[in-house]
DNA sequence: AGAATAAAATACTGATTGGTATTAAATGTC
DNA sequence: GACATTTAATACCAATCAGTATTTTATTCT
């Protein structure tokens, strides 16, 4: 078995419960491999957790980074990260960076630097689209645009956590689509 | 040591970390108290958790309800649930319910369906209060009441669990201002 | 083929979990 | 003051955790 399938069996498994509810033990079994196969290839369980949060970058939130720099305008790129958040099958079980984010001080030490990183990443994606869409005239309004990006993250982040956690998804939607409206 | 004393150690250590991340044996030590002790007074860990929330909906919940029925116009109160997550010392480290719903499966069956039941009752009451502002024509448009309960009780529960996260209390308000800004 | 080497699995360690059996101490009663 | 009863603490249990030492299997080189 290659490294990078144990990485996504064991992605899989975080993603679908939470980091902190599937032990190295129970991803051994999962994965047919043996404990140290696993310890040879990540080092430590801090080592599989930084492993497979790259991975999931990589794989799934990569893509919300494309929504952001589509270059599309305001409602066009609220809609698509909507439909992400409210739509994309892969969003169903939550989002694992939301949940490691969550349980942070659960995670070791490289990890939660990881997390730190991504989040600090993620948040200047998202102030970098405001900030094209007020020189292009199509944001007005005084908010300021790191305030707005926080904003933004935290109501998507809010809005894919709730879908995980068996909210009717139109409810969800509606509720995801009130909160941004402020923002147009 | 009587029972309520110790319940509140436990609950303080709950608050202060995350019901998961404190064990019965750390509480023990915490409050002074043998184990067989605790046990005898709460029977189970599970026993344990569920008279803390019971303690903590008595404690601390009940001013939450106390604003949402005092019967003051829609701006008064939702500057009363701001000011109580955005100020009120308790909630520095955040909300015990709201970390013992976000962990729910971790819990015993007893706590996790009375977590269950509070937050119905909750957003019942959030529910009512909208309904009341809507008879007295103090809120208007077209969102169902149920919906603004919601919304209005999920973006209080992420200011406070953000505030408690250590982010700037100053933009966590100016963020809940503007979610809230859409219900006037 | 046989020796040397690399890989993997079994089986263990020490710590911590929730929970309890047993033993010691304190208290109340006669 | 001696005995019965209740209360509480020590010491333990089995399970599970992350991590590893040891042994067995497979492979490679001569």
């Amino acid at each position: 078995m290659a490294d990078s399938d144990l990485r996504d069996i064991a992605m899989r498994a975080y993603w679908r419960a939470d980091p902190a509810d599937v032990s190295v033990n129970a991803i051994c079994e999962l994965a047919g491999v043996s404990k140290p196969s696993l310890y040879r290839a990540f080092g430590s369980e801090d080592g599989l957790t930084l492993a497979v949060l790259d991975g999931y970058v990589e794989q799934v939130l990569s893509d919300v980074f494309a929504i952001l720099q589509a270059g599309q305008d305001l409602n066009a790129t609220l809609d698509a990260l909507t439909e992400f958040a409210c739509a994309d099958p892969r969003m169903e079980t939550g989002c694992l960076f939301y949940k490691m984010r969550a349980g942070k001080h659960r995670l070791g030490p490289q990890t939660r630097a990881r997390v730190d990183e991504i989040d600090a990443v993620g948040q200047a994606a998202y102030a970098a689209f405001l900030q094209d869409r007020r020189n292009a005239g199509d944001w007005a309004g005084a908010l300021p645009v790191e305030a707005g990006a926080r904003y933004l993250s935290e109501q998507i982040a809010l809005a894919i956590t709730q879908r995980a956690s068996g909210e009717d998804p139109a409810r969800t939607r509606e509720m995801l689509r009130l909160a941004l409206s402020v923002l147009t």
